[in-house]
DNA sequence: GTGGTGTCTGAACTCATGTTCAGTAATCTA
DNA sequence: TAGATTACTGAACATGAGTTCAGACACCAC
């Protein structure tokens, strides 16, 4: 059982606190770009003993990335849909977990596969419950779905100065033309989707 | 005018062939990961000379960034629509592009700034000739088609490793549920539009 | 108390990286 | 041709970052 990054900031052991403001940095400047004396600043403890917790900056990067395999994988739930799971995830971490598949492609290739399992759990759930449209390529359609899913949190920092407010709300406001777009669709004719079908050699 | 990326390299000038390296670094590695020495490497000249054309990594950013910016504003093409520019730049310079916005947010909102220009562009050319649906958010609707676009290039690198193949191949497989979505919707009742909506208190 | 284990720190070490600098070759101008 | 400007390089410098290390402090078993 992961601990919740919402409990108080008192409650946490040191290396949770750690792991928290990992989260945080992560996500906000990416892994390279973030440094371990900024993280332990954060945590309010010294540069060395997030080396001791955690061997290594790499080490402390697993760790994130663990809790959040952990978190999607949660046994606590059993009954959770596939799509529940999947955006319990993009509301607890999708920031971190976006900065986290697209920069570093060789150390986050098990959280993305993860995530992309998870949405092709999602497809099949949609099609057999008939609330999701079917797709000519089921497969790319979880691709589909899991990079859409992802796109507001690689941009936050825009969407925030876009929107000129904090980042959920931000996200409301964006979530509505992209709900159209799911709803009803975009275009109104059929020439882009023939175009991507042409292009595969497909009718 | 700026130079192709296309043209052969022998005939790039080495400041060109320096701008090109850096593209192709700060898009895979991102602008914090990439080194001037490798740059340097790449286009093969010694990491001095790097500095000497461009003053600073940084100033290689903002060079990478102006050819961008000059690319969409191209006047050579007056007859273009906002929706050509828009994809040109997204296959010539999408990678670049996606990692610029995504991981500087400083130095990087011109940039972004522009592209949403465009895409604002696209929506309002959209909705004349009524190639677009309307949206109850004409500006958040540009903003999602904006992301929505760029999304892709994020997660190139999981992409290419999913589908198996190069990175056009990979995006011309994700291109037909995208468009699927775009033409038809993907979800067949109004519940999460009502949700997206309910959350702005709007009706 | 005593030894041991785990937590935690400041200082130092090592290495990579952006940058500077002096100097050399090439190119341009008159 | 002569001078000047530009292109270019290798070596060195300064800084920052990940990591190591010896030791201090706290807690626990015996």
């Amino acid at each position: 059982m992961s601990s919740d990054t919402t409990l108080p900031w008192s409650d946490l052991k040191m290396s949770a606190r750690i792991v928290a403001a990992a989260f945080k940095r992560f996500a906000r400047n990416g892994f390279a770009a973030a440094t371990i004396r900024e993280i332990a600043a954060d945590a309010g403890v010294s540069a060395a003993l997030v080396i001791h917790h955690f061997g290594s900056k790499d080490g402390l990067r697993r760790e994130c990335n663990r809790r959040v395999v952990d978190f999607l994988r949660d046994k606590g739930r059993p009954d959770a849909s596939a799509a529940e799971r999947l955006d319990a995830v993009f509301v607890q971490y999708g920031s971190y977990a976006t900065r986290a598949v697209a920069e570093d492609s060789e150390e986050s290739r098990e959280l993305f596969d993860v995530l992309l399992g998870m949405a092709r759990a999602v497809v099949a759930e949609g099609a057999e419950s008939g609330s999701l449209r079917g797709s000519s390529d089921p497969d790319a359609q979880a691709m589909a779905l899991l990079v859409l899913g992802l796109t507001p949190f690689a941009f936050s920092a825009h969407l925030t100065r876009w929107a000129d407010a904090g980042l959920d709300a931000a996200m409301a406001r964006l979530a509505v033309p992209i709900a159209e777009i799911y709803t009803r669709g975009l275009v109104t004719d059929s020439g882009l989707l023939d175009a991507a079908m042409g292009v595969r050699g497909e009718r």
